[in-house]
DNA sequence: TATTGTTATACTCTATAACTATA
DNA sequence: TATAGTTATAGAGTATAACAATA
């Protein structure tokens, strides 16, 4: 009998996905606690390092500009992000954190881990190492 | 100098963190493509082998009992979802899939498994045998 | 002409609060 | 009284289509 891919894969793909459910589970949580949306949380964390523009965002976050529109919108409400007229194209606006924004993405940042460390903290050292290696292979290069 | 949470660590859940919006992107890529929402595919996929009542359904999804009601609503009018009075409780619903329902999942299942396969092949079979196992250690028991 | 971003519109997801029916 | 589920309502997230301003 032939078979496509292996039993391993199977059962490795369903552990990625609920791997994944816990882990949104807790980002979901901590965006809840600062009310702020799991996309919201995204872009803040996003944002950290960076100054983008609208249309790189939405690409980045697989999103249409529109909905980019209203996500910045309420969020600059809010005072945690901000717009500016991009200096090199008149049509372009580049979204940036604000101070009041910076000051909550460290805060939140720290209490993702915090929640996530008892999950992680089932694995022994040297297991962590391994999947975390693991886990940047699948990812390949990060964003430069 | 004091260190709170090892570097490894940190590193490590930066990388859960992106390989949970990777696997996230995939399925609502999956989802999209057959028109049901993250949720409505994690219910598909929850009611796969297995008749829950409403109240089951959103303790397990973490959601609102009201909430349940609009998302199973939806999936009822397109077919997919049955609701069905207990048996040995007046007030309790059970929620299925119906055999239209059934004939979805099967190839939705695949698809993410085949979208979610090049990732997974950037490890070697050693490496995939190690991941599972983490995976599954972090995860602990699954569901009865 | 093509691209950047916004506006208008519509639908889904989600929660809270009030309600009905059953236990 | 407590629990299971629905209804009504409201806000956020999302996409599509049409638009204005700039390249």
């Amino acid at each position: 009998m032939l078979v496509e891919r292996s039993d391993v894969d199977a059962r490795l793909i369903d552990a990625l996905a609920q791997t994944a459910f816990s882990v949104m589970a807790v980002l979901n949580r901590v965006g809840a606690e600062n009310d702020l949306s799991l996309t919201q949380l995204r872009v803040m964390g996003i944002l950290r390092d960076r100054r983008l523009r609208m249309t790189a965002l939405a690409d980045y976050l697989g999103l249409e500009k529109s909905t980019m529109t209203g996500l910045v919108d309420r969020a600059e409400k809010r005072g945690l992000l901000g717009r500016a007229p991009s200096e090199t194209d008149g049509r372009a606006v580049d979204v940036f954190l604000t101070p009041a924004g910076e000051e909550l993405v460290g805060p939140v940042y720290r209490r993702v881990v915090e929640l996530l460390a008892p999950m992680v903290e089932t694995l022994r050292p040297a297991e962590r190492r391994q999947l975390q290696a693991h886990l940047e292979t699948m990812l390949g290069p990060p964003l430069p």
